[in-house]
RNA sequence: CGGGGAGUGGCUCAGCCUGGUAGAGCACCUGGUUCGGGACCAGGGGGUCGGAGGUUCAAAUCCUCUCUCCCCGACCA
């Protein structure tokens, strides 16, 4: 029996200073966690009691599917060179140290290269695929900024599984294993999720999804339907345009140049002219620097968006595959030889074809100019003419200039109709949960991993990556069931199902009551505490409110009726329960087989 | 890494401007009275004022450097 009494439970009547969103404040002023260091977190008993919950969760669910590995967390430095991902992929996020010889090490922030090391030495044949393997094991990150309690932290515990195919068709199986199991796993730790497309980011990848869960408290802009099953990430997500009604030509219809003085933006340019900013192409001058064997390189990269629209970044950078910046003033000028504010794509040589950056090809000097799918089909919109006060009239992109590539760039934003239904999609931030992630063969070519196939040909397994960031479980869930006084947890995933607080220990009626209640639903199987402190019933109730405990019995005066008070945290209702039937009342109330 | 903020007892904070040798509330310990929503009375313990250097007769307070933590941004297969 767990009698609070002589239980290690640091409740704290003020959440901490530095704690900004709920989770943070509210699991560290109920004895959650303590902080070690920035994104470094102890876990004391509560804490480490809904920890163990939902990773029991996680394993059942994933036996069902896969097999359960323990994969060293230190690993040598030359096995993240191997597969190329130290140092350009994850640079400084990788935690790196040296052993006593000097040998360079690194903590480790997946386990694909260990994962494929071993898929590497022991498989053989296609007859031993598919092959699903995970583990739930301590994950460190360098993370520039971690942040939120929590949220985004350097070492964290994770479910990662690796899955090893013969062929696509393969992977799609391996792929809906994990979606369904991840559905089960989400459901059993009762949190309220939704399922998006996600950005595959710049590694060049297939299919992905992203489990996600709404709350402010999130770092993910995504994108949703009420209307339909549409759901993306605002990396990924895009929108039905409205049709918009292009300009008719002026004059004889070629590039028209107009005098504009002094307007610069894309509303003054389109007041002054009269016309709507959807007529109008926006001009980004962007650079990409790559570093490639100390060798710097940078490329112009100029985006033309509809004038009202927004670059998205990520979208960008999947599309070049590189980060960008601004191009500083100098860069400007030496490209368009003109000032800011009057930028457009005439007259410059762009290059014909996207290469990745640093790849050599005929073209690799020449700027790349990319433009957003709006403006795929339309014409006589008006651009800056690269001279100062004046725009042109009467482009059309793909005939009065060729771009590199006609990409989807832009940010969709709230409002916008649904791609599949129409309706208006609305935009939520969002805290990820999991993801899954097809891989392709990246660590199979990179690493020389190889089977033989039925004609005892080599060939290449192909892989799948899945994560379940298990403290991101217990802060959305947090964040999704708290007030003012504190927070509850789902039943499943709580520290304690029911906390039984006898309102007075030196009653002896009461006192006894309450132990017995306590031991006859410990022996029906629900996880109890007593709350045996000798302490005023205020106190006791205000920490059984705080600590996440999803049912309350309170044992006070009625015993004397025979029953007890049963306060459900997330609603606040209390309800009377006769103290002979409170084991079939909880059993019922659970859902649960007496 | 850029911008902002903060480090004073376990927690929340005051004191700093205008230097004079550290305080409050909560928590903790002892005794007593209380006992259905963070009680009250009395007594008590606990602080290198993040660290280093400097100015000064004297530094939590002024100056310099530095470390740490938080927030916004950049970043986040």
């Amino acid at each position: 029996m767990h009698r609070w009494s002589e239980l290690f439970i640091p409740t704290l009547r003020e959440a901490p200073a530095d704690a900004e969103v709920a989770s943070h404040k509210f699991l560290v002023r109920a004895g959650y966690i303590r902080q070690l260091a920035a994104g470094i977190y102890s876990y004391l008993l509560l804490g480490n009691r809904s920890f163990n919950k939902i990773m029991a969760i996680v394993r059942e669910e994933m036996d069902k599917i896969g097999q359960e590995f323990y994969l060293p967390a230190l690993h040598p430095l030359s096995l993240w060179e191997a597969s190329g991902r130290w140092p350009h992929v994850v640079g400084e996020n990788l935690f790196r140290l040296k052993d006593r010889k000097g040998a360079d090490m690194a903590l480790g922030m997946t386990e694909e290269e260990v994962m494929t090391s071993i898929a590497l030495k022991d498989l053989r044949s296609y007859k031993q695929l598919p092959q699903i393997w995970y583990q739930i094991a301590p994950k460190f990150r360098d993370e520039p900024r971690p942040r939120s309690g929590l949220l985004r932290v350097r070492q964290f515990m994770m479910k990662d599984s690796y899955s090893f195919d013969i062929d696509a068709a393969g992977l799609d199986v391996s792929y809906k294993k994990h979606y369904s199991a991840y559905c089960r796993i989400f459901d059993r730790c009762g949190l309220k999720y939704m399922v998006v497309e996600a950005d595959s980011g710049a590694m060049g990848g297939k299919e992905s999804h992203e489990f996600m869960v709404r709350t402010p408290a999130g770092e993910d802009q995504v994108v949703s339907c009420d209307g339909c099953d549409y759901a993306a990430n605002m990396e990924k997500a895009t929108s039905k345009l409205e049709p918009w009604g292009d300009l008719a030509p002026e004059g004889d219809g070629k590039p028209l140049l107009v005098h504009t003085p002094g307007q610069k933006t894309i509303e003054d340019v389109a007041k002054f002219l009269g016309v709507s900013p959807k007529n109008k192409i926006k001009t980004l001058a962007l650079m990409a620097d790559e570093v490639d064997e100390g060798k710097k390189k940078s490329r112009q990269i100029v985006v033309l968006m509809r004038g009202d629209h927004q670059l998205n970044e990520a979208k960008l950078n999947a599309t070049v595959g590189a980060a960008t910046r601004p191009m500083e003033e100098g860069e400007i000028k030496a490209l368009f030889n003109s000032p800011p504010g009057y930028l457009g794509p005439m007259g410059i040589e762009w290059a014909k074809e996207l290469h990745r950056l640093l790849f050599p090809h005929k073209d690799a000097d020449k700027p790349v100019l990319l433009v957003d799918k709006a403006l795929e089909g339309r014409a006589n919109l008006i651009a800056g003419a690269n001279k100062e006060d004046y725009h042109l009239k009467n482009l059309t992109p793909g005939k009065d200039f060729i771009p590199t590539a006609y990409a989807d760039l832009r940010s969709v934003t709230a409002g916008e109709a649904c791609p599949n239904c129409g309706k208006p999609l609305r935009i939520d931030t969002a805290v990820e949960i999991g993801h899954i992630f097809k891989l392709g063969y990246r660590y199979s070519e990179s690493m020389g991993l190889r089977v033989l196939d039925k004609t005892s040909m080599e060939m290449m397994p192909i892989m799948g990556c899945y994560g379940i960031g298990m403290e991101r479980i217990l802060t959305a869930a947090v964040e999704q069931g708290n007030d003012e006084n504190g927070f509850w947890l789902p039943p499943a995933i709580a520290p304690f199902e029911i906390v039984v607080s006898p309102v007075n220990m030196k009653d002896d009626a009461v006192r006894k009551a309450a132990e017995d209640i306590a031991k006859r639903l410990e022996a029906a199987g629900f996880d109890v505490i007593l709350d045996d402190r000798d302490e005023r019933p205020g106190v006791k109730f205000k920490d059984a409110d705080l600590v996440g405990i999803p049912f309350r019995i309170t044992v006070g005066k009625k015993v004397t009726e025979g029953t007890v008070e049963v306060a459900i945290r997330s609603t606040h209702e209390v309800r009377d329960a006769t103290i002979t039937r409170v084991v079939e009342y909880f059993q019922e109330l659970l859902g649960r087989a007496g």
